[in-house]
DNA sequence: CGAGTTACGCTACGACCCGTAGCGAAAGAG
DNA sequence: CTCTTTCGCTACGGGTCGTAGCGTAACTCG
């Protein structure tokens, strides 16, 4: 069993050959998107991205393994658009990432691909890290830098000194992501309904007021 | 285009040939859920299935149109299980439910499954009404039941009356639903972090006191 | 420029799964 | 007993998988 040879992100440097077309790399990525879009994970299959991105099917394997691998990188440059930008105020930059993830996640080809590859991942220890270094990490930093603005606001109080300190912060972003990334979840794709700007709304008043400040 | 003869759960009434064995269908459910914990979702097929349940595999096409629809309902009596056991507090109750529904999570049956169909389900109607139907509404009245014993205690402040009040206390709940599961959910599959007690505090305390609570 | 190395397209392949059809036998309803 | 439906079995065409082999194209290095 000797290590692959392919993956996309490495072509290995120090090469002496033929490079690898950059153009062909895009190529691929984009057929996947549309074809996600138009026949949904399950139909999805190799064969199909080929002929779309005018490829031959033996280049595909050549780069990715298997399908799982290839949606994921096709979908993971979606989420360098995601910002933070500052807004005045917590409220205010909580609403404007909910909105922007929102509408990343309305999109069918984010949608249909992206909880897909999570299932997958179950059962895929190595699917599972490159999905958290190709997409989750993307997203935790925009609530790392959201609390840091606050707490020079003044909105939230800073963090306690030393080791303890640092845990307990580590663990309340940890918190914080997986209620934030996993309602906007939820809602778009267990309970079809938008992402828009009233909800984001009331969901950062739940965040910050709790349960009885939603009336 | 006939209308399918299939499907489990309504074998037409006012039958009089031989009827389905109910034991055959126990002994499909079975096996899938069997096969999607050894071999998860990607790779499970509908052969594999048959053989683990001793069934020919024209006997489950009879049934279920699909792998997707197989699944659903072998995943879907996991949810009944689901309760809300009164603790005397809200926060209390809150921890209850999140540690049953992310110890029903934690099961690699479960995992695995769910957010496949749930992926499949954005490009497939018909999925997405049996999911809600056979799964999500499970869970929903859980928070329904919560906040009505939460209002009697004065926990949480009773609902407007009128048409405007109704529509308030809806997206409430909608939102209170979508954040709960949804965090669990994420934290579960994506996170790959236990629900475990501490956790359930901690998310407890967000619901109840929001960000400025974390310490 | 030439030699070496790698990428690429193409074809072909065995293996597997899909979903259906057709058959005879089994099991209940009336 | 008769009628009806289920069930197991076999067989099938069609599709995808992932790989191998080959000739050619493209780039690097000496």
């Amino acid at each position: 069993m000797v290590a692959r040879m392919h993956r996309s992100p490495c072509p290995r440097k120090g090469r002496t050959g033929r490079p690898r077309s950059v153009e062909t790399d895009r190529a691929i990525l984009d057929a996947t998107r549309a074809a996600l879009v138009d026949v949904g994970w399950g139909k999805l299959t190799m064969s199909e991205v080929a002929v779309r991105a005018g490829v031959a099917k033996t280049t595909l394997y050549r780069r990715w393994a298997n399908k799982n691998e290839l949606v994921v990188d096709a979908v993971a440059v979606l989420f360098d658009e995601l910002e933070l930008p500052d807004r005045g105020g917590l409220q205010a930059d909580i609403e404007g990432v909910v909105l922007q993830f929102g509408a990343l996640l309305a999109r069918p080809e984010t949608k249909t691909a992206l909880m897909a590859v999570v299932a997958e991942s179950t059962t895929d220890d190595a699917l599972r890290e490159r999905i958290r270094s190709a997409i989750v990490d993307r997203q935790k930093r925009l609530v790392l830098l959201g609390r840091e603005r606050a707490q020079q606001r003044g909105e939230l109080p800073p963090d306690t000194p030393g080791p303890e300190g640092a845990l307990a912060a580590s663990q309340a972003v940890g918190l914080i992501f997986d209620v934030i990334a996993g309602a906007i979840v939820h809602r778009t794709l267990v309970s079809a309904e938008p992402v828009d700007a009233a909800w984001a709304h009331q969901f950062s008043t739940l965040l910050l007021t709790g349960l009885g400040g939603l009336g």
